[in-house]
DNA sequence: CAAGTTACTTGTAAAATGCAAGTTAAGTTA
DNA sequence: TAACTTAACTTGCATTTTACAAGTAACTTG
């Protein structure tokens, strides 16, 4: 069910479309946190492996989730916690992440090999994982686990 | 073939590495404009729907050079022109480009729908498509061809 | 209740972007 | 062949975005 139109955009092309809510250096890999390694508070971010500074984080998600890609919820638990959840939309953007890394690693010399062979062997199953794992009630899999990382 | 790793990364996660090269509001329109609509040249390039800058235009060209992921060559016919061409790198970008498509038609309001019911109906024929018109010596596309749009 | 945590905000410097106006080399026209 | 046009840029400057450092308010913990 497509959104209504964002304000003003540049054009109406639907690449143009994911460009202007995706095409910065940090949008995606929020969402590579929350979707293979499950990240969902904001301390969990800010620690990413890239380092964001925590205005633009702030900022980022705050974009998210007025795009609908990411919703919050207290936590229930601690009044201090915000959860961030991707919503269906959020974890649509799975084949998008999915062929970023098969490019990069086939094009790059990249890390976290696991990950990218996983995602060659069976990329169906692979994504069939990843919507699995974020069905509704999400317990974020593996997280704090020892032993490989999964992004 | 992985390219030697670039200068300093953010880290060595395979979607960082796209997101570095690839992660900016005009990069892909770039190539989708390549791709699908078939553009070779600088001033082509300069009057995308989106309208991107001119300065900003040779920024950019000049980095997917860098990348590898466009080649140029001068036009025999033309000493004033400059043909950019996608590299094999480039044209591998396809499924990116298409899942990023699927992605906002399927929850954005957005134009095209012919190519979007082109890629919906069989992702596969599509990439085999791009792949085809894009094989060595490049003849791009029902350039200037009237009617539709490609992109 | 004092000391940490968590999720931010604020201020400011640095970098990227956008816009308008050149510039240069090559091709076309009168 | 001189004047004009075109293609591919560059340059200068204002605006916006990003990065970095330092707060702050609400809440939890010992």
């Amino acid at each position: 069910m497509p959104a209504k139109r964002h304000a003003k955009r540049r054009s109406e092309c639907p690449l143009n479309a994911s460009v202007e809510m995706l095409g910065d250096r940090w949008s995606l890999l929020i969402i590579r946190d929350m979707m293979l390694r499950g990240f969902r508070t904001y301390k969990e971010f800010l620690e990413c492996y890239e380092g964001i500074a925590t205005n633009i984080l702030a900022d980022r998600l705050r974009k998210l989730v007025a795009y609908g890609i990411v919703t919050t919820e207290l936590d229930p638990s601690d009044g201090r916690k915000v959860i961030y959840l991707l919503t269906e939309k959020g974890i649509d953007l799975a084949p998008v992440l999915t062929e970023m890394v098969l490019w990069a690693a086939a094009h790059e010399d990249t890390g976290n090999q696991a990950l990218v062979r996983q995602m060659q062997k069976d990329k169906t199953q692979f994504l069939a994982g990843v919507r699995k794992r974020w069905a509704k009630q999400v317990v974020p899999p593996e997280r704090k686990r020892s032993g490989s990382e999964t992004a």
